[in-house]
DNA sequence: CTGAAAGCGCTTACAG
DNA sequence: CTGAAAGCGCTTACAG
């Protein structure tokens, strides 16, 4: 490969000439601009990455720590990855994808070595190893995912309070007064899965207020355990008249589970999910549903770090705690209950 | 961040010396070397990734060229990765996850920069505008999947040919005549897919050798779609009384369809899929199928990379083309059909 | 506007 | 067994 040396030597100028000519870092002479452009062009010449490192301590490059458990639901953690990596990518930046089981030792090997210039951290639990870790590395940091502790890091997360409690209000609204809400696998919550209980929580706690009764339980994440699990809850109910479904598998499962239960949605059933337009997409969900909106979070995470890497001032800034407002996005699965639906169909 | 001359200073050698020391690669004696390692120790030193690359010449990264498609079924894709990573990692090398639209320029942007030490390439197409590129590259580079022209390159893949006969063979064994095959949607073929195909024509080819009928069909990938396509399809052919499945997504979702019709498997129809046991336990399919091992493809392609990388001999060695033999795993969902069925039940 | 030189932090022949 | 030095390929103050 050519190296800075033959650009310059093609180009008949020093080194730093043919730097700053490419880099544009200091004014050049249209004329020598023009042979150095010329030279690179001719010899193919791309920066040596490491050289490069070495000399500006920038890798552009970025860490995106993730886990793949097989009880979270595949298609979504595709997403975040890829909001992450495409938006890395628009800023100019690579990125370095980890998913060792030991993310602590991981995570400080990656910024140790220097081989990264900022982090994304996923799957975040409550108590997170890797944060201390973090908070004692020279880069900055970003977190999908919001941890009990957030000094010293930049936090990007849906608002799953809001969420919970957006969606007992629209139902309470409709008239509901009793619901069922279904949630990740308790394993989820013990390994520090915070959104869980956090939308749980807030969810109940708003029933509480508007005098609804809300069964809350914990899912499983699997075919056919998942399904099996929304028949005994709809059978342990009869009379909850909505469904709040905080669980991808749950909600894949619902449609085959009212078909053979011969449930219409809304009709007989109030629903609203709780995952990305995406997912809606893949399985045809026909159901309204709070956006989680994980390309976005991945994207919001990778901007504010690209931007405490590359501005002395961000760096200085205040670190952030960032929520997405949910949103919800109607497909018409709800309406009011049976017992106070008026004569007139609505139209 | 302390460098390899702090952990010299403090114990009192020279850098060479404490670079040999930490590498092991010429004796030093067993006072020094103690000193050095406490040394590094007591400074938690971590070797600058950069400044060892650029004196090296190698970066301990891979590159993963990976594209995720809506139309592809995401927890595939994830497993492949996880292959990727993982192997990777046992070995001692990073991944930079690359998942640029235009995988061709961004190839060239990774191995021109010396970033990575190899490539493996996912989502392989028939004529891949990245395979020239990677062929001309100084690094070693691997793929999983079987493009049109292997040269210059280690190919991993699935032998889909070989799969597509186990399909039919084995239900032509148990006396079935007429079969369905529903594939990939023609898109994935378009974008030069050529497993899909691969399957499909010599299936095609089996079946016409042993005087089977096969209706073969590319499909949708996504719900529902692929659900109104399976109910045509057996409306469609129905004396057929066998199904073979190399998609996804309708294997996803044939057992509503079925449930729907009131079809049992495999008293009234037999199925034979093709899928990873992780896609086959993510949505308790029960189907025998023909595993896939995305996991094992990927980790493949990296140890033969990694064997390319850091052997000079084994660079030298001819490229390879390597199918994993289909193994069909048997889940119970095929049976001599209806019309020849003994009295007896099969036991 | 341009060049010669130092330096980033390693590794590894070369000398002893 | 150990050290002084060169070199990997960049960038960037320093000088002119």
């Amino acid at each position: 490969m050519a190296t800075i040396g033959d650009v310059a030597r093609e180009a008949g100028v020093s080194r730093s000439t043919a730097s700053y000519a490419l880099s544009g870092k200091r004014p050049i002479s249209e004329e020598v601009r023009r042979r150095v452009l010329a030279a690179a062009e001719a010899l193919a010449y791309t920066p040596n990455a490491g050289a490069r490192a070495l000399a500006t301590s920038r890798t552009k490059v970025l860490g995106l720590l993730a886990r793949f458990y097989t009880d979270e639901f595949a298609p979504a953690m595709m997403q975040y990855i890829q909001g992450v990596t495409d938006t890395a990518r628009d800023l100019g930046y690579d990125t370095l994808l980890v998913t060792d089981e030991d993310g602590a030792r991981a995570l400080r090997r990656i910024t140790d070595s220097r081989m990264v210039d900022g982090v994304v951290l996923m799957n975040i639990a409550q108590d997170d190893p890797r944060l201390p870790i973090l908070r004692a590395a020279s880069q900055p940091g970003a977190t999908v995912g919001l941890p009990g502790d957030c000094s010293g890091i930049d936090v990007f997360d849906l608002d799953f309070e809001e969420a919970g409690r957006a969606m007992v209000d629209h139902l309470h609204r409709l008239g509901h007064r009793e619901l069922i809400l279904i949630s990740q696998p308790e394993h989820v919550v013990e390994r520090g899965g915070a959104y869980v209980w956090r939308l749980r929580d807030a969810a109940l706690e708003r029933a509480r207020q508007c005098g609804v009764t809300l069964h809350a339980v914990y899912g499983e994440s699997r075919q056919p355990a998942v399904g099996r699990l929304l028949h005994t809850l709809l059978d342990t109910y009869p009379s909850a008249t909505g469904l709040l479904v905080n669980n991808e598998a749950a909600a894949a499962a619902l449609p085959s589970v009212a078909h053979e239960r011969g449930l219409r949605v809304p009709e007989d059933l109030s629903v609203i999910g709780r995952y990305s337009a995406e997912f809606a997409a893949a399985f045809s969900l026909p159901y309204s549903f709070v956006e989680s909106a994980p390309d976005r979070l991945g994207s919001m995470a990778v901007r504010q770090l690209v931007r405490r890497v590359e501005s002395a001032a961000a760096r200085r800034e205040p670190f952030v705690v960032r929520f997405i407002s949910p949103e919800l996005v109607s497909r018409g699965s709800t309406t009011p209950p049976r017992a106070t639906r008026p004569r007139t169909p609505a139209r």
